[in-house]
DNA sequence: ATACAACTTCAAGCCAACTTGAAGTCAACA
DNA sequence: TGTTGACTTCAAGTTGGCTTGAAGTTGTAT
């Protein structure tokens, strides 16, 4: 059992961050000490299921119903196939855009909008949209 | 030139947000009718430029500063491969926690915890908080 | 000429995700 | 025993990205 300045320096997350988390249920601590928090170390590793979940744009609602509210994550597979799908799209979406950043950096044409390989990327963006 | 509602329609963006737009400046329109604002066609192009760049998870001052706030983009080079190689990492930390997703879903370990390609999913995604 | 729908501005409100600040509590050490 | 310093709670504030609402202004259709 650890104290949040331990879990803070182990994580990286302020104390601030570790108490919101706590009250919006996504991490919990196993007791106290006087008045201090203390947590088990293996909320080290739902801090760092958040933080990718965080990353790849979920919302903190939609990360905890994904690794569960309580001690043990609770999966709804439904639910993380979806997850992984939009993964995917999302995936082949940052790849259109880190290869239209790339080839914006060397192009040559005019303007952009002249470009074909650009206009490629756009669609592919607008598609999205839909 | 085309009205706002055109706009909107093409766009698929709400009047309101092309409005919250044009006044943080990552849109322009050019000139009126009367009071309405008249926009140019390419002015979708740039939508979708900007909605790549949220769903990438830029925040709209970032992609401001990558698409320019002018009429013409404003092309930082070193800026636009800075942000390809953000992309590089955010697509790899995806694909891990997609996999990861994928991988949870059929794995027979009592506790994740226990499950070394889980535990190597989250060996990634620690890394990346350093 | 007048009514109407579609626009306009501007201020305020809203949600997520936090941070900050004031005031209190507690254990550990001198 | 008392003072320090790290914790605590709770309320309020902040930022980003919008939406909503009230009140005013138009071009067009009748």
């Amino acid at each position: 059992m650890i104290d949040i300045s331990e879990l803070s320096r182990r994580s990286g997350f302020p104390a601030s961050k570790l108490r919101y988390y706590e009250e919006i249920g996504l991490i919990r601590s196993s007791g106290r000490k006087g008045l201090k928090r203390l947590y088990e170390e293996e909320v080290t590793v739902r801090l760092a299921l958040i933080s990718l979940g965080q990353s790849a744009g979920f919302p903190l609602a939609e990360i905890r119903a994904l690794i569960g509210a309580e001690g043990r994550p609770a999966l709804d597979r439904a639910a993380l196939a979806q997850k992984a799908d939009a993964l995917d799209d999302q995936i082949k979406q940052l790849t259109v855009l880190r290869d239209g950043i790339r080839h914006i950096m060397t192009c040559s044409a005019e303007s952009h909008l002249d470009c074909p390989r650009f206009r490629r990327i756009m669609r592919v963006a607008l598609k999205r949209r839909t």
